[in-house]
DNA sequence: ACCATTTGACCCCG
DNA sequence: CGGGGTCAAATGGT
């Protein structure tokens, strides 16, 4: 990606740009004769996430903070997450936890496809426990890369099912994998997002149409990336240095149909569901904050949805000491 | 036998 | 003190 001096400007003309051409769009599916209400609505929730995310880069100008800062880099290695406080190592550095990353995403499970099964990203967890989460119908749980044992990967995630819809799945990540399973994949990451260009441009709605009718998504999980995913699929960037190039966060975009389909078969596939219901959406935020609200999207989010994807950036928590982190690179 | 999931206990933190 | 996150023994699957 191009490394933009000041990415955030450019960004929220994007954005607005991009709500345009879909608002275009959709005047144009307004027209009785075409009129495919699907079409339409799809179109809608892009517009006004075009507006919303151009509103939270906005925000997060004024505040002069960079957007890109979302994220955080939690590249060492030596960063244990929050790994096991007790028992074995328990090194547990407070502050490191602080720092950890973590980014968030909402994936609507397409309940045809047999729900549970969509729930593969392509890196190998292993739950490590689930809990029932006050003021919540579903229980949440728990995963880790399941080579953390053997190389020290750090990458885990939490899985949960939205409280009114049983089809949205949260999944938050925390740390991104270490392992070599994560660098492999982010290497093609890095191929497919260098090719993809930042922002957000894409004009999924149509494209999300046409996936409707494939049906089996598989979605959900996981992607780590900071980087962004470019596609769910093969994007997923674990490494060490989340950031390293400028505009990454926003450039998320990109629908994973645009992509090379190829790929998109494994997991992911972009269709239908994430089509349809556009659902899903990614968030993150370097550490604590809650992703609570992170749904709701109550504060300053950001939130891309390029069509198949949302991705959202809360910056509202940050810590200090991440945005020192961040300064330093 | 190995590996993943389940599940109650345990720990940290607000 | 209680919620959230993790551990680890028990259990199940291949």
């Amino acid at each position: 990606m191009e490394k933009a001096g000041v990415p955030e400007k450019k960004s929220v003309i994007t954005v607005l740009n991009e709500g345009k051409k879909l608002a275009n769009e959709l005047k144009r599916q307004l027209d009785p004769s075409t009129a495919s209400t699907e079409a339409c609505d799809v179109l809608l929730e892009s517009i006004l996430s075009s507006y919303e995310n151009a509103m939270a880069l906005l925000a997060l100008i004024g505040n002069g903070v960079s957007p890109k800062i979302a994220v955080g880099k939690l590249s060492d290695p030596s960063i244990s997450i929050e790994g096991s406080p007790r028992s074995e190592g328990s090194d547990h550095s407070s502050k490191k936890r602080k720092t950890m990353p973590r980014w968030n995403k909402h994936v609507r499970v397409c309940s045809g496809a047999g729900g549970e099964a969509q729930l593969d990203d392509g890196y190998n967890w292993r739950k490590y426990g689930q809990k029932d989460i006050l003021g919540a119908t579903h229980p949440r749980a728990y995963y880790r890369c399941t080579h953390r044992n053997t190389q020290g990967c750090l990458a885990t995630k939490q899985v949960q099912r939205a409280d009114e819809d049983p089809t949205v799945v949260e999944v938050i990540y925390r740390a991104n994998h270490s392992c070599r399973q994560g660098k492999e994949r982010k290497e093609q990451d890095s191929l497919t997002c260098s090719k993809q260009v930042m922002l957000v441009s894409n004009g999924p709605s149509l494209v999300k149409t046409e996936n409707r009718d494939l049906i089996d998504s598989k979605e959900e999980e996981d992607l780590q990336s900071f980087s962004f995913p470019s596609t769910p699929i093969e994007c997923e960037n674990v490494e060490p240095q989340f950031f390293s190039e400028p505009n990454r966060f926003i450039t998320t975009s990109y629908s994973p149909s645009f992509l090379s389909p190829a790929t998109s078969e494994s997991y992911f596939s972009p269709s239908p569901c994430l089509v349809d219901d556009f659902g899903i959406g990614h968030s993150f935020q370097s550490s604590e904050s809650d992703f609570g609200e992170i749904i709701s999207n109550p504060t300053p989010v950001t939130d891309f949805s390029l069509g198949d994807f949302d991705i959202s950036i809360d910056v509202v928590d940050f810590d200090s000491h991440f945005l020192d982190a961040l300064e330093f690179f």
